[in-house]
RNA sequence: GGCUGGGUAGCUCAGUUGGUUAGAGCAUGCGGUUCAUACCCGCAGUGUCGGCGGUUCGAGUCCGCCCCUAGCCA
């Protein structure tokens, strides 16, 4: 039977993050460890493909979508490569056999009627180029654009999904681990309180035509989503029809970050029931990495994180290691370049490597570079043997349940008691009393413990334990084989070296950063040392009168505010600045103000700003405000009538 | 607004079915050691366990209310 384990397949016109490096590195992690272990494992990415984004950003290229793809991916691919990732198949969703699948799918569940063409009503801003309800208009216009909506009436095809809400109510109260971690099962379980309603599975080609053809109505694609799901399919190699023996389905863990989550436990689960197919066993959405501030990263904040940077940086293997050590896989976790360089200095660097390090370097200068016997083994050593047995218990339970933060912690413990170990049997001490047995014990029993640990975190970090493996005279194959050999409990954990062997010694596994990377270092702290006599703050220009005057400042009290329906930080507010009706005013203030604590307040607007949309609602004019720093600290109030000018 | 999960050491977090002196890593201070990457090892701490009230012989843990925060939904 095989384990299998999928990454969603990515937006090919996007721009790769840390969020795609991080589900597909964990996804990696886990194939590497079910393959050494001997299980039929896949692992299975790739893009997405189709879609209006992607046919007006060929269009935008003079080029024909498919030949966008094929040059956008050729990226997608080479981050592949950079995170080491060991996929069995990057599935493009222009493959011809997944075409073939979607459009099999789609005749197969025509034919069962489980699609149906409907006609519907609806808002259409031509705009904005897509449908809006009721409810989403802003003053009965396009909250996108602003510009008119029309009504218009459109037939579509639509997946009977309602009548599946049952039956999959019932196999998430059979299966609870179905999906994972359980407060994700909770929030589809909240979802399905509510009736399930059809879902639309096409698109006009009037509209947008860069998709899959419908087989039955040429005047329509599929829908992008109805098409993405069903790569899992296509890369488990099922169509329709095909015996599910002869095909890699079901998917064992199909890991997806948690803002796609409803889309599979809802829409590709009630798809495959209405498939007759079994659903997977897990699906797992884990977090996201945020920033310390606990701001969201975006680029125009500037606290997005330098994947690119960090693998020039620290190498992959670093990267890897942080990612999937750092957090409790499934939890969002606080990303600082401070703190990956603390933890992976601790972890790596001065633990591991440096544990790896004393004992080669002993071994090649004490003992010619040649594994020693286990001369004369006592408590010590069976104590450590045992932590050794428990460790490989406690990696082998984690690694399938994706609990990496979990094994990695065991593994960072067995190197603690590594390096206390040295310093309890003191091995130099032991050479200069002319105990020779003592010291071969030790040094056989260190070589031991670093040998095993390279077998245990190589799916993590598979070039430096490749590496050390090759510094303790074992390649990758004998390392795997040897995790292969002792998570069955066929090899003592200690056992895995063969006495007189070659050992070498070599640079530092891991070296020590004391700072960071100069591919990552801010830029702003670069420039500063550059001029030292500069005024502590930057000048601010002086401004004539005239300047100023062109500034109308007005009294206005704030007579209505409200949440941005699309923005977490911004808020609408009707102001009267003593117009005939109050200005709409787009404010940034929400994390300092709630809506009704303005309510009634005297502020000072600036009244000739240009109008301006924020996130799809029009700004006419802003208010003043004092800030420390990013801090808003209160508006600038005036108790005068609205529209007095103030200057 | 509804639902769910969090709020524990300076930081990041763990705390099983309520049970002695609430733990780990990092950071800090002191000591030890020299095989090693200024590394490792040992010791030392510090906590009104978000607030208030309740149940109990006993509450970080159970109950109620409130505050803050994240997420899902509307």
């Amino acid at each position: 039977m095989t384990w299998s384990i999928t990454t969603p397949i990515y937006y090919v016109n996007g721009k790769p993050h840390i969020g795609h490096a991080y589900t597909t590195i964990a996804a990696d992690a886990a194939a590497r460890w079910m393959r050494r272990l001997g299980h039929d494992t896949f692992l299975l990415t790739g893009t997405d493909e189709h879609g209006q984004k992607v046919a007006e950003a060929a269009a935008a290229r003079g080029m024909a979508p498919k030949v966008h793809c094929d040059d956008m991916v050729v990226g997608w691919r080479a981050l592949m490569d950079r995170l080491g990732i060991t996929y069995d198949r990057f599935l493009r969703t222009t493959d011809a056999d997944h075409i073939a699948v979607v459009q099999g799918v789609l005749t197969w569940m025509k034919e069962r009627d489980l699609i149906y063409r409907a006609e519907y009503t609806g808002w259409y801003s031509i705009a904005a180029e897509r449908f809006w309800t009721e409810k989403d208009l802003v003053d009965g216009k396009c909250p996108d654009t602003g510009t008119a909506v029309v009504e218009i009436t459109e037939a579509n095809w639509f997946f009977r999904m309602s009548q599946f809400r049952e039956p999959l109510l019932a196999h998430l109260a059979a299966h609870p681990e179905a999906i994972q971690p359980e407060s994700r099962l909770n929030e589809v379980l909240g979802f399905l309180r509510q009736p399930l309603e059809d879902l639309c599975i096409s698109r006009p080609k009037a509209r947008m035509n860069w998709g899959i053809d419908l087989p039955f109505d040429p005047d329509f694609v599929t829908y992008v989503w109805f098409d993405a799901l069903l790569n899992y399919a296509t890369g488990a190699g099922w169509s329709p029809g095909k015996a599910l023996s002869a095909t890699r389905w079901p998917a064992t863990v199909h890991l997806v970050g948690k803002d796609i989550l409803t889309t599979h436990a809802v829409y590709w689960n009630t798809m495959l029931l209405a498939l007759g197919l079994p659903l997977p066993t897990t699906l797992f959405a884990h977090g996201w990495w945020v920033s310390t501030d606990g701001r969201k990263m975006s680029k125009s904040l500037g606290n997005t994180i330098d994947v690119d940077g960090l693998i020039e940086g620290f190498g992959v293997d670093v990267l890897r290691w942080f990612l999937l050590r750092d957090v409790a896989f499934g939890a969002d976790g606080a990303f600082s370049y401070d703190n990956f360089l603390v933890r992976t200095n601790a972890d790596l660097a001065n633990d591991l490597g440096n544990l790896a390090h004393r004992a080669t370097s002993m071994t090649v200068s004490w003992r010619g570079g040649a594994v020693p016997p286990l001369a004369a083994p006592g408590p010590a050593e069976a104590a450590l043997a045992e932590l050794a047995h428990a460790t490989v218990a406690s990696v082998a339970d984690a690694m399938p349940r994706l609990a990496f933060h979990e094994a990695l912690e065991a593994i960072v413990g067995l190197v603690r008691a590594g390096n206390k170990y040295v310093d309890t049997r003191a091995p130099w001490a032991l050479r200069k009393s002319g105990d020779e047995a003592g010291v071969d014990t030790v040094l056989r029993t260190l070589l031991e413990l670093c040998h095993l640990v390279a077998a245990l975190a190589a799916p993590v970090a598979p070039g430096k334990m490749a590496e050390l493996g090759a510094r303790l005279g074992r390649d990758a194959a004998t390392l795997d084989t040897f995790a292969r050999d002792v998570v069955h409990g066929q090899v003592a954990a200690l056992g895995g070296l063969t006495t007189g062997a070659p050992i070498h010694h070599g640079d530092p596994l891991f070296p020590r950063f004391d700072e960071l990377p100069a591919a990552l270092a801010p830029a702003p702290a670069k420039e500063t040392p550059m001029a030292p006599e500069a005024p502590p703050t930057p000048a601010v220009p002086t401004i004539t009168y005239d300047d100023f005057a062109k500034i109308q400042l007005r009294v206005g009290r704030i007579v209505e505010a409200a949440p941005h329906p699309d923005a977490d930080r911004l808020l609408c507010l009707k102001v009267d600045i003593g117009e005939a009706a109050p200005r709409s005013i787009v404010a940034g203030i929400r994390a300092r103000f709630a809506p009704e604590a303005l309510l009634g307040r005297q502020i000072v607007v600036v009244a000739n700003l240009a109008p301006r949309k924020l996130r799809g609602v029009e700004s006419h004019g802003m208010l003043l405000a004092a800030s420390d720093g990013d801090l808003l600290v209160d508006l600038v109030s005036v108790d005068a009538p609205p529209g007095s000018v103030v200057r």
